[in-house]
DNA sequence: TATTGGCACTCAAGGCCCCTAAGTGCTAAC
DNA sequence: GTTAGCACTTAGGGGCCTTGAGTGCCAATA
């Protein structure tokens, strides 16, 4: 087991890694940190922390760098929550102003957060797997389309065009609209599919035809939510840190386009240090994502945890202070969604 | 007036540059072109060149390099347009395949396009301007809530949520709504605001409050339509190209997060050359998008133009074969939506 | 036993020098 | 108008050296 005061140089070189950016030596150290110690001492500690494998020298002899593993134990047991500045705090609470539309709100937030951790934010709309079904409404929008309308009580709402090639009455659709409402209001999305296998049934079979193609394209819209929705922000944020890549930051620009890698990781990470969960670069199992971390907080609504949002950076990034202002972000977002 | 053999000689050093990355000299142009002169000849058309600020050294002694000026030229009076290979063709065709889902279909051209030019790529969404309103619609979502719905015939569908403190009855909606629609349906949706001028002023005294919030909750739809919305991809292939930017691509990225910019640009761009528009470098008159050049072309709905979609990138980019990937795409969407 | 001073060793980074390759402009001849 | 020839320029690469920050190890110390 590691010494107290081994554990304190790690800290040491972690901090010092992030603000300087340069490997850190066991002289530096001890001139900006008074340990009481002299440097031969944070040597032979700096060896230990070696032999863990929680620091690494990039060459035979230069300062030292901390390995994935190191940043873990940092974020695990090292670092504190550091106290958000008034100026962010009111940063906050200036720019994240409650609205009723909720993108409106979210587009803010992420923001919001990508200003205060000078990294790519990330904002997970509402995921609709726990949520309600509050209304379903079908629009007739010409003779041969139908717009179907899906909203649900996290404030979402889902839109999905179907046809009908033979056309439509509208006393038809209003019964069916009736009909899948009475059934289906106030019941949870998931169990949508199960509600809905025999509704055709209920109809005559002149109808049926209508009716099944409403009942698809309700259900792809409750599919189409499932797979989540990601608002992103700050991706220039990212270019200004490309020399703490040692590859190019194209993959990982892919992997931010590409969003599904991005919302299955926010999904999969659980809260972890401070109510904020934590993956640090090979954590992930990504590939283009090796060398940045991710750093995710769930937001609620109705006191129940609806989605997530957080930032992604390099693997060398102020953790601590990210952690608070995610937390910060996610506890507010979560206030004013509430009003 | 610049003879000819002058302007051939740009063209090659144009193309040579785009193809080799290395700024291009004398000798080497005469050996991979047969102008059937000599070099001597070649650099006296380079100093001409030169001269007209179509071309410069960047130092002293080394190949040329094509400026904004030159490129324009290149793409105004040199390039054809390059026949698209079958593979290209085959992949349109394949990839974007009509959907009555506007958002999807848009979603597969901007993929399919950055893919065709490895550039960023982007597609606007139909402009709402000479559109017209085909349906609204206002549904009850929570006793203090109503979402309204604004359906253009370009298929756009709007929706915005307002706030009814007071509350609202169903019959009182239902009235609203179909009065708006007498008014509006089939009506330029830049003539909204003027036909509801006097609109609250038909209702009795006593719900004036909420039409009147209904009234601004639509005007709020229309115009956050007019502030047209813009769907991107590929910006991997941006930090791709990195070297091609004497900067940083930071800005770029901004600018590209600020949609704001890049719409506007967009909507001030006339096509030219073969029906694609082009800025080229400084033209954009944007900081951030200096060293890039911007294409787009309009694509249709019911014969109209609806929009624009295009590619970004650094001006050392290709520009005849995006000329002919833009057109292309730009013209297939236009198929399939007329579909 | 933990800490320390001392020491020999390593190595990346930067400066310097020199050379080469590719290019240029100019001039005089064709 | 074109060309050969020539003197000149310069970025970039390789080699060489120095420097500075850092290391590991060891014997002495508290």
């Amino acid at each position: 087991m590691l010494q107290d005061r081994t554990l304190e140089v790690l800290r040491a070189i972690v901090q010092d890694y992030i603000n300087t950016k340069e490997p850190v030596g066991s002289k530096t150290l001890v001139d900006r940190h008074n340990f009481g110690v002299s440097s031969a001492t944070i040597r032979n500690d700096m060896a230990l922390l070696e032999e863990e494998e929680l620091i690494v020298a990039p060459h035979t002899s230069s300062g030292r760098v901390p390995t994935d593993k190191g940043y873990r134990l940092f974020v695990d047991r090292l670092s504190e929550v550091k106290p958000l500045s008034n100026a962010e705090r009111s940063a906050i609470e200036t720019l994240l102003t409650a609205s009723s539309d909720l993108e409106d709100t979210l587009a803010k937030t992420v923001r919001l957060l990508s200003h205060l951790t000078n990294q790519v934010a990330m904002v997970q709309f509402p995921t609709l797997g726990k949520s309600q079904v509050r209304n379903i409404e079908l629009l007739s929008i010409t003779d041969g389309k139908v717009l179907i309308l899906l909203v649900a009580d996290n404030g979402r709402i889902e839109q999905h065009m179907i046809e009908t090639p033979g056309g439509h009455e509208l006393d038809d659709l209003a019964e069916i609209r009736a009909r899948l409402n009475a059934s289906l209001a106030g019941k949870q999305l998931a169990s949508v599919e199960g509600l809905l296998a025999a509704f055709a049934e209920n109809f005559a079979p002149d109808r049926r035809a209508l009716v099944t193609r409403v009942v698809n394209g309700l259900l792809e819209s409750v599919d189409a939510n499932r797979t989540e929705k990601l608002l992103l922000a700050g991706t220039g944020n990212l270019a200004r840190r490309e020399n703490d890549f040692a590859g190019s930051i194209t993959p990982v620009l892919e992997a931010i386009e590409e969003q599904v890698v991005l919302l299955r990781l926010m999904s999969e990470m659980q809260s972890e240090q401070h109510g904020v969960g934590v993956r640090i670069g090979r954590e992930s199992g990504v590939i283009g994502l090796n060398e940045t971390s991710l750093m995710v907080a769930g937001y609620e609504n109705q006191g129940a945890e609806v989605a997530k949002l957080g930032v992604l950076g390099p693997t060398r990034m102020d953790y601590s202070g990210n952690i608070a202002a995610i937390r910060a972000v996610a506890r507010y977002l979560t206030k004013i969604l509430g009003e």
